[in-house]
RNA sequence: GCCCGAGUAGCUCAGUCGGCAGAGCGAUUCAUUCGUAAUGAAUAGGUCCGGGGUUCGAUUCCCCGCUCGGGCUCCA
């Protein structure tokens, strides 16, 4: 006999050698049919592991997340399967779980590359696998054994070799192909298909089968560029036929919010491929919101003890020495124009101008903390392969802020920032925030330990009080500070970083900068860095996907339409929307040549926040019809009714 | 930058096994004057991404480039 014990405190005696699967059955047969893996004190196992006496065994289920990265990754090791089958002389290195689904790495011979049309028939191979209901068996070997089992995969090889040479716990990339001590386990299923893998894995093929393969995809071997490119297959998969129908759903979803489609769709922004890469224009109503945007923001600052600033795009090369840009970030900078014997670089930030400013003159403890601030237009070099509409162009607009503070004044000026950020988000329409608290990296670092750890539990300090959540990243700050960055969660739950807050101790140092002190001695300031929006261009991307194209009133480029019923109504039409205007709204007229509903369903799908329909009693009684985007038609509202309610909406929250 | 895929009318996309370029939506004009998500007809609209090659003939096949999309790396 084994006794064990269950999560809910029970205890359960089975015959000896029996295992998780048998435990499972003798507690109920729906959960013996849902069962993927278990946990034995804690480390995950096979359900055919057999029961230790004492242990403390929970049964997992492929409807929970730990259950869910088992059957992924059980699917990952068919499709290695499938591909090694169907394409003698492939090779294959790592297939983890990933959020949503999994991938698997591949090499084929001579630098071959899968098709769309291969991920047609590696699926069906799949789904045959799948139907033959293949067990999986583990298997412990030596290291010597496994680098004959995998003579063929130097992949494999590789990484046999680090995790019988070394830490494994410290290679987080391995990602759960194998770690231990000069011992391997591999995984084999079907006629002589053998994988690498600390497991655990499903019981058998049978298990799996609701996924789908996505796309293919280069990936560096190891995330290096210096390494080879592999052919990457992703794929999702669940626990159920619903599951991945609600997934595929959410993907149709994202990309009906795309910016980019909605930006066309809405008359807002384009990129005409005259002007290059990551460039975008402006069209008026794009523009229109972008304005209420930084009106928005600029009004904010100046309540918040802003002062604003306005720097040029180019500067010489001895600037970008002395920041250091020239050091560290040439890579991302366009190249400079020669002119009068100086390279002027354009700016791919605007810390160094601001620092200016703050030299430009004495400045004395009385003078602090002094916030810049500036809606700077910067220009960074990204990689063609990483440039995708507004969300990450080659020419954007910072709203940037740099404050410069004494040592003492930095925990509190922080909170007080945080706070500043959070509200001016709120305001927006989020509310569902995550933060990360980036420390000091362990190898280098400027400023002393006591500066970091002072500016570290000043940001820590502000969060807490701002009740953020938040988690810690320890030694991800950059060398010259440490930092806070917040990312939003939009309305389809994709989080977003937008804000950030960040210490710097390195800039005031490079340029020499000093406050006068009540003692008359010289002291160092510290200078934080702090972007809200971040960028003006991504943020206005995140809005549109945020509100699938639906602004609020306030934001929305025009607010209202008004719809004559038929010409005689056209009049007071414009006599309605001149009242409108007259109140500050932002009102068109839709004339009436063609059908009302047709000129209704052509509102709609700009998604203005009021369609406005007037007709003959309304010409009579001095009302409106009001159509709101998200909620009943009324009729014969009167004008002034109509006005009051679209102005208290009109303003931003 | 690297891997895979794509580029045809303003938009979404057919199509040409190499032989005068197509639809729907949109635009324009005319008719229609209508009470809440598509009125009808007509017309206009093309360097089939650009350059080179093969060919009697290239939007189609080949090569080189550009741009876009999905990834990797990077990142606001």
């Amino acid at each position: 006999m084994v006794r064990v014990l269950l999560p809910d405190g029970s205890a359960r005696d089975l015959p000896d050698g029996a295992d998780a699967a048998a435990l499972a059955a003798s507690i109920g047969r729906r959960l013996a049919r849902d069962a993927v893996i278990a946990t034995s004190d804690g480390a995950e196992v096979d359900l055919c592991t057999p029961l230790a006496d004492g242990a403390t065994v929970e049964i997992v289920t492929a409807g929970s997340e730990r259950g869910l990265h088992t059957l992924r990754h059980s699917t990952a090791h068919v499709l290695a399967q499938a591909v090694l089958g169907l394409y003698p002389g492939a090779t294959f290195a790592i297939g983890p779980p990933v959020a949503d689904g999994f991938y698997y790495d591949f090499e084929l011979p001579g630098g071959a590359t899968f098709s769309d049309e291969d991920l047609e028939r590696i699926e069906a191979r799949m789904r045959e696998i799948i139907a033959a209901d293949q067990p999986f068996v583990r298997r412990e070997i030596d290291a010597t054994e496994a680098l004959e089992v995998f003579a063929d995969h130097p992949y494999k090889r590789e990484i046999i070799e680090r995790v019988s040479t070394a830490d494994a716990e410290a290679d987080a990339d391995l990602a759960g192909e194998a770690g231990g001590d000069g011992r391997v386990s591999c995984y084999a299923n079907g006629e002589g298909f053998v994988d690498l893998c600390l497991g655990p894995h499903v019981p058998s093929t049978g298990r799996l089968g609701h996924f789908a393969l996505q796309r293919v995809a280069g990936a560096y071997w190891r995330g290096d560029s210096d390494r080879p490119m592999l052919q990457r297959i992703y794929g999702t998969a669940w626990a159920s036929a619903a599951d991945l129908k609600a997934h595929l759903h959410r993907l149709a979803e994202a990309a009906r919010r795309d910016h980019r489609r909605l930006a066309r769709e809405l008359d807002l922004v384009s990129w005409p491929e005259e002007l290059g890469p990551g460039l975008a224009v402006w069209h008026p109503k794009g523009a229109l919101v972008r304005h209420l945007m930084e009106d928005y923001s600029r009004r904010r600052h100046a309540e918040g003890g802003y002062e604003f600033v306005y720097t040029p795009h180019l500067a010489k090369s001895n600037l970008w020495e002395t920041s250091g840009h020239l050091d560290f970030y040439a890579e991302s900078m366009y190249p400079p124009m020669e002119l009068d014997g100086a390279a002027y670089y354009p700016k791919p930030m605007n810390c160094p101008f601001h620092v200016m400013i703050y030299r430009s003159g004495q400045r004395s403890y009385r003078d602090l903390p002094l916030r810049l601030f500036e809606l700077g237009a910067v220009y960074r070099y990204e990689l063609s392969g990483a440039v995708h509409g507004l969300l990450r162009s080659r020419g954007f607009t910072q709203d940037d802020s740099h404050i410069f503070a004494t040592g003492e004044q930095v925990a509190s000026e922080l909170a007080s920032l945080l706070d500043f950020v959070l509200s001016v988000l709120r305001a927006f329409g989020f509310d569902d925030f995550q933060a990360k608290l980036s420390t000091r990296p362990a190898r280098k670092a400027v400023g002393s330990v006591e500066m970091w750890d002072h500016a570290t539990e000043g940001l820590r300090a502000a969060l807490e009080s701002a009740d953020l959540d938040y988690v810690t990243d320890p030694g991800g700050g950059a060398f010259y500070g440490p930092k806070i960055d917040v990312d939003v969660t939009d309305a389809i739950g994709r989080a977003w970083q937008l804000s950030t807050l960040q210490v710097d101790f390195n800039l005031p140092e490079r340029f020499d900068l000093y406050y006068t002190a009540p003692d008359g001695q010289r002291r160092r300031p510290v200078m934080i860095h702090r972007a809200l929006f971040g960028s003006v261009e991504r943020f206005f991307g995140v809005l549109l996907e945020h509100y699938a194209g639906a602004f609020p009133t306030w934001l929305a480029p025009v607010q209202a339409s008004v719809l004559p019923v038929a010409a005689d109504h056209a009049a007071y039409a414009a006599e309605v929307a001149g009242a409108l205007r007259a109140a500050g709204l932002r009102v068109e007229v839709m004339a009436s040549d063609e059908p009302l509903g047709r000129r209704v369903r052509s509102a709609k799908l700009q998604k203005i926040p009021y369609v406005l329909v007037v007709g003959a009693s309304d010409v009579a009684a001095g009302t409106v019809g009001v159509n709101p985007r998200a909620a009943e038609t009324e009729r014969d509202v009167p004008l002034a009714t109509l006005t009051a309610r679209m102005l208290a909406e009109a303003a931003p929250r």
